[in-house]
DNA sequence: AGTCCCCCCATTTTT
DNA sequence: TGGGGGGACT
């Protein structure tokens, strides 16, 4: 059989990774070194010469694009369809064996995935049941509380409060909501993971069954695996040593959601018989933004090492614009992307990323401005949207009717006439008879508690939705998406709400029923699984499981020609011949909150580098000497992480010939222009000073010339203050 | 039940 | 600057 066009067109490295044999691999893949090619390549080369069945390999990528990407293209290389190999996410992949093993992992067999947004209203209404002060106890700090320390594995009996109020009351919050959660069967992201893994270590046979099956094991983005994946699948790896997993310590940007970069610093460590295969002949940048790329990661410690090469040329060197402020970087860039179309290229190829999200908004009333298209992402996902949520939530409760969160979602919505009052009621009678609020609605309607009134409404709800179920009978999913969206009222309520708002959500009602409509059941989910004794699943709650797993497609149409614009972190995994990394400020970018902690810096520094390693062709750096943030002016010193880049490779384009005028706020006193520099001195708005008396400080502000010019100063530990220029002892610190 | 207003807060995001 | 949440008012 010829395999050869698996290792056609790769370099020495990458071919050494695609047949490696049999045993544990660390591939160090640097951006741009075609690493899913190696990763997809080398699933294949197992199958077709090793004779691997695709039944006992397993691939677990971090998003549900890249294992449905992964499939694809393994698909394609060899042929045909790998049905027996399981390709998912983490979560995808718990989520199937927990529905397979519901039993052995002590759930319910009906049990529900709860999203991010359940659960926080679950923990509120926890918090608010425990009596706590909710401003003293607020629940996003509660959730991040529990969701940490399942990430690390650990229950509340694992926890030790050591008589701390901080890690009391959260454990108190923490074993309530895990009562919670037990009881309506309900199954949040992290707890999936954490369950999984003790599915292993409760089960030494299932585990067994597994091992023996998974033959090969492969991870991608290895750096950004939590405590808890790394542990799941490193007893799932047994002993047997045949674990190939792909990453890049130096892209490892996620460690603020519970990534640990230590997995990939000691995977040689857990597998002492593991190699390591380095890929760093990019195939994406130039030289100039290799080295620069390079230069900047350096600086990092306790790196595994890497240095990224390339054989094409330097190409042209990295501009680095100082702007005025925020307005005058936003202006310039446009202008540069105008040149760009102008001279033949498209706006797709061009992308504009920033370190937070709130830096969005000027570049997009400049695109805005100028009628260049531009696509902005991120923002909410379709299932997340509130009408969607909505529609599912009585689709889960048709389904479900213990389920207590959609239960609480949709009960009033659209409003029927069932007031707090009436909710709480049932809510407390659910909870003191360990029911569910399904139940201790009815039988609330079949007593004389509260009014005739409230009771009615009541009733009418209850009936409603077992219309529905009756409706699911004769109907598929689509018509029981269709009947939901009417009979429940969504439609008419939302075509009622005033402006584009309420259209745009008609609109996504509609979409679900597509959606719907193009759902495909996972195929081989149930199917040709002797081994998993999958109890058969209904088409609605696999709608359910999916709409909870998946973000819903993106709504991007490659096929507009439109500018990109995201923050650093969603362009991990993209490329594009121009980009411009923007907002290169200290305070900014390395964040404030960053900074104290080395690190959290590094991590900084490791985005930088993932915003470098972007660019193919050409890439702009720019700053603004004052932004306004938060609605105040700030005044920040251009990136450390500008510095770091090996100068001689950076060209600073100058303010010349383009005057930037820079716009003064509305109400802002003193009318002359500002232009940057202070006149006839060498100091500059936003200049770090030394004065003999008052310390150090920041140029804030300047008026008037010659002997009457005065600066405004925010001293470090002083405070602000107006300064005659002819007479103050100053000394410019940059 | 819906609207208004005030206060508080403020990286990054996938499942 | 602005968005979200909570409380008070109509």
């Amino acid at each position: 059989m010829d395999v050869s066009y698996l290792l056609d067109g790769l370099n020495d490295a990458q071919r050494t990774a695609v047949s490696a044999p049999s045993g544990s691999y660390l591939i160090l893949a640097g951006a741009g070194s075609g690493k899913t090619r190696v990763l997809t390549n080398s699933i294949a080369w197992l199958i077709k010469t090793e004779n691997v069945s695709p039944y006992s390999v397993l691939a677990v990528t971090f998003t549900n694009k890249a294992a449905a990407e992964m499939r694809s293209r393994i698909e394609l290389l060899l042929g045909m369809p790998v049905r027996g190999m399981w390709v998912g996410t983490f979560h995808g992949i718990a989520h199937r064996l927990l529905r397979a093993h519901w039993k052995d992992a002590n759930l319910p067999q009906n049990f529900q995935i709860i999203d991010s947004d359940d659960q926080l209203r679950l923990v509120k209404r926890i918090i608010k049941s425990l009596e706590l002060d909710e401003k003293k106890w607020p629940a996003r700090q509660a959730v991040g509380f529990i969701n940490s320390h399942k990430d690390e594995g650990l229950r509340p009996k694992n926890i030790e409060d050591y008589g701390d109020l901080y890690t009391k009351t959260h454990l108190d919050i923490y074993r309530a909501y895990e009562e919670a959660c037990q009881r309506g069967g309900m199954v949040d992201f992290a707890e999936m993971l954490l369950r999984a893994h003790e599915l292993w270590l409760n089960n030494p046979l299932l585990l067994k069954h597994y091992q023996e099956r998974f033959s090969h094991l492969l991870v991608d983005e290895f750096q950004d695996t939590n405590s808890i994946q790394y542990a799941w699948i490193r007893v799932l790896a047994g002993d047997k040593d045949n674990i190939l997993v792909v990453g890049d310590d130096d892209q490892s940007i996620y460690g603020w959601r519970g990534a640990k970069i230590e997995n990939i610093q000691k995977f040689s460590t857990d597998f002492p018989n593991s190699e390591m295969i380095r890929l760093e002949q990019n195939y994406r940048s130039t030289g100039t933004i290799l080295k620069a790329a390079n230069g900047l990661i350096t600086q990092n410690v306790g790196r595994l090492g890497k240095e990224l090469w390339t054989d094409k040329g330097d190409g042209d060197s990295i501009n680095l614009y100082a702007a005025f402020n925020e307005i005058d970087e936003a202006r310039y860039i446009v202008a540069r992307i105008k040149d760009w179309n102008t001279q033949g290229n498209n706006f797709k190829e061009a992308a504009v990323l920033y370190r937070s999200n709130a830096q969005s908004r000027v570049l997009e009333e400049a695109f805005l401005r100028a009628q260049i298209p531009y696509r902005i992402y991120g923002g909410q996902r379709f299932f997340d949207r509130l009408e969607i949520r909505n529609a599912l939530a009585y689709m889960r409760l048709i389904s479900h009717r213990d389920a207590d969160a959609s239960f609480e979602r949709v009960i009033n919505m659209p409003t029927r006439g069932i007031g707090d009052k009436s909710v709480q009621m049932i809510r407390s009678l659910a909870r003191g008879n360990d029911i569910s609020m399904w139940q201790a609605a009815r039988n609330i309607v079949a007593s004389t508690a509260m009014t005739a009134r409230a009771r009615n409404a009541i009733q009418i709800f209850l009936d409603l939705i077992e219309a529905m179920d009756d409706g699911t009978k004769e109907n598929d999913l689509v018509g029981l998406c269709e009947i939901v969206i009417k009979q429940t009222g969504l439609k008419e309520y939302y075509a009622k709400e005033k402006g584009e708002k309420g259209q745009a959500r008609l609109e996504n009602l509609e979409e679900l029923i597509s959606a719907a409509r193009t759902f495909d059941p996972e195929p081989d989910f149930s199917a040709d699984e002797a081994d998993e004794k999958a109890e058969p699943i209904t088409a609605l709650d696999e709608f359910l499981s999916h709409a909870a797993l998946e973000a819903g497609e993106s709504q991007s149409d490659p096929n507009q020609d439109s500018v990109q614009m995201m923050t650093l972190h969603s362009a991990k995994g993209l490329e594009f011949p121009l980009v411009f990394l923007s907002g290169l400020e200290d305070g900014l970018f390395p964040h404030q909150m960053s900074t104290e902690e080395p690190g959290r810096l590094e991590e900084e520094r490791r985005l930088c580098y993932v915003g470098i390693t972007r660019a193919m062709k050409e890439l702009y750096l720019t700053y603004a000497e004052t932004r306004r943030i938060n609605g105040s002016e700030t005044y920040n010193r251009i990136s450390r992480f500008v510095n770091e880049i090996p100068s001689e490779l950076v060209q600073e384009v100058r303010m010349s010939n383009i005057v930037t005028k820079p716009v003064r706020q509305v109400g802002a006193r003193r009318s002359k222009v500002l232009s940057g520099d202070v006149d006839g001195t060498d100091l500059k708005l936003g200049q770090r000073i030394k004065h003999s008396k008052f310390g150090e400080g920041v140029v804030v502000n300047y008026e008037g010339q010659g002997k009457q010019a005065r600066i405004q100063v925010n001293f470090d530990d002083e405070g602000s203050k107006w300064l005659m220029l002819a007479y103050a002892p100053l000394l410019p610190l940059d």
